[in-house]
DNA sequence: AGGTGTTGACTGACCAGTCAATCTATTTGG
DNA sequence: CCAAATAGATTGACTGGTCAGTCAACACCT
């Protein structure tokens, strides 16, 4: 199940400094093991990033609320920025394989869609602060990170685009939506969604992250008209009302 | 016609700062009038935060971009930031306005949709750098402007909140997706094309722009799968393709 | 003579990133 | 089995540059 891999933790996602670090490795293989002050720095920036803002906070703070020394922030990154960069692209690498291994299965549109928004909706449900401050600081920032990562952030809506795509296709999809339009909308409904969450302007909880998920799909597919196509959600949703 | 409002230039949105400039508008009454820098400020002041980002552009560029000393920012603004508010909420108040307006009207849902789509959009079509600025420096800015607008931009949610209320009472917008989330979704759409155009992920032009309204409304409303409903439409746009 | 508009040099605070020193663990060689 | 050597981890004071905001002076109008 999606909501499985939405929780990817202690698992170190390898490297990113680029620089050698099998003796680390080997010593974590003991028992409880050294803390792992990587990930102790980027579980601090999250949070630090998440209450104050990426612009607003010092690498200092960082630090503090990891427990460490400045210095050692630079020691495991190359600046500010990447720690930032780190952050985003281990989530945002685990989304675009979820989507592609959704796309790969045989599976109805409407089916594959809610995977992909159950992912999303799970991930925050999961880790808010991750979440948020992918949103804030990444997805939506041009001239900054938005910039660097746009290769990345498109491949998601690429992705999106080849299922939408397919469904046309089948014939189970308007074709005269463009299906980059369609991804986009899709995309579109689901991170509105979090910043209502985001901002408190939605209320949240575990019900109402799952009530989302169908509200999602149900909207984007079936439409918000009387009349339109009301399909179950996730099991046989055929009949027509 | 919304497309019209979109345009409000020339007539200088009045004060923000709260100073009293009675002087200012009386000069303008004669001809040509002074350059009237406050407004040369804030026009630069979009061209920059448009090209740079609100934070990685400093006070002196945007002075030299408005061709005014640095001092003169400071003496129409009371800060850096209060620069990007001006900007916002003039923008986002004609906003409020248009959509209470379309509300109050007797039009059926997918044209007070319309309407609203087609307000935004031709914002955009019609000064996208400013649209640019509002989405990526406040709308979606958690720990900074968001967080400062947080209620305004609120406001915005509501009313088109409302106006799928009383299609649901109506009966002709399903009761069973809660009108909060269907407003949220309906504009997340629309500034998630924004952002496709912003980052360059989506093709631009006139005929887009067009395309686009169609598209939201139809994509909300209609939803994506086949056999949902088709609906024409504002002006005599019946034709499928 | 007084007020508003305009100028740009200056300052005070702030902070990312550096670095030399210290500490800890692992390896080597005797 | 231990001491010296090596390498990485960790520390935090310090620096260099940046920039928002101030202010005193000047320009122009009435």
């Amino acid at each position: 199940m999606s909501a499985a891999r939405a929780s990817g933790d202690g698992t170190t996602p390898s490297s990113q400094t680029g620089s050698g670090e099998a003796g680390a490795a080997a010593r974590r293989g003991g028992a409880k093991a050294a803390p792992d002050k990587r990930r102790l720095i980027l579980d601090a920036a999250v949070r630090v990033f998440a209450r104050q803002g990426f612009h607003a906070c010092r690498v200092a703070d960082i630090a503090d609320e990891a427990g460490v020394a400045y210095g050692l922030v630079y020691h495991y990154f190359g600046s500010k920025d990447e720690v930032l960069d780190t952050l985003f692209l281990e989530r945002w690498q685990v989304m675009l394989e979820l989507i592609r291994e959704v796309d790969a299965e045989p599976l109805p549109v409407r089916e594959k869609l809610r995977a992909i928004a159950s992912f999303i909706i799970d991930s925050y449900s999961h880790d808010p602060d991750l979440m948020k401050v992918i949103i804030v600081e990444v997805t939506r920032a041009a001239n900054s990170f938005g910039d660097t990562h746009i290769g990345t952030i498109r491949d998601a809506y690429e992705l999106i685009g080849k299922i939408v795509q397919q469904a046309q296709d089948e014939g189970v999809f308007k074709a005269e939506i463009e299906a980059r339009f369609a991804a986009m909308a899709f995309y579109g409904v689901i991170e509105q969604l979090l910043t209502g969450w985001i901002f408190d302007l939605l209320p949240q909880g575990e019900e109402e992250f799952e009530r989302a998920k169908s509200v999602v799909v149900e909207t984007v597919c079936g439409g918000l008209e009387v009349g339109a196509v009301s399909g179950g959600t996730t099991a046989g949703n055929r009949l027509p009302r």
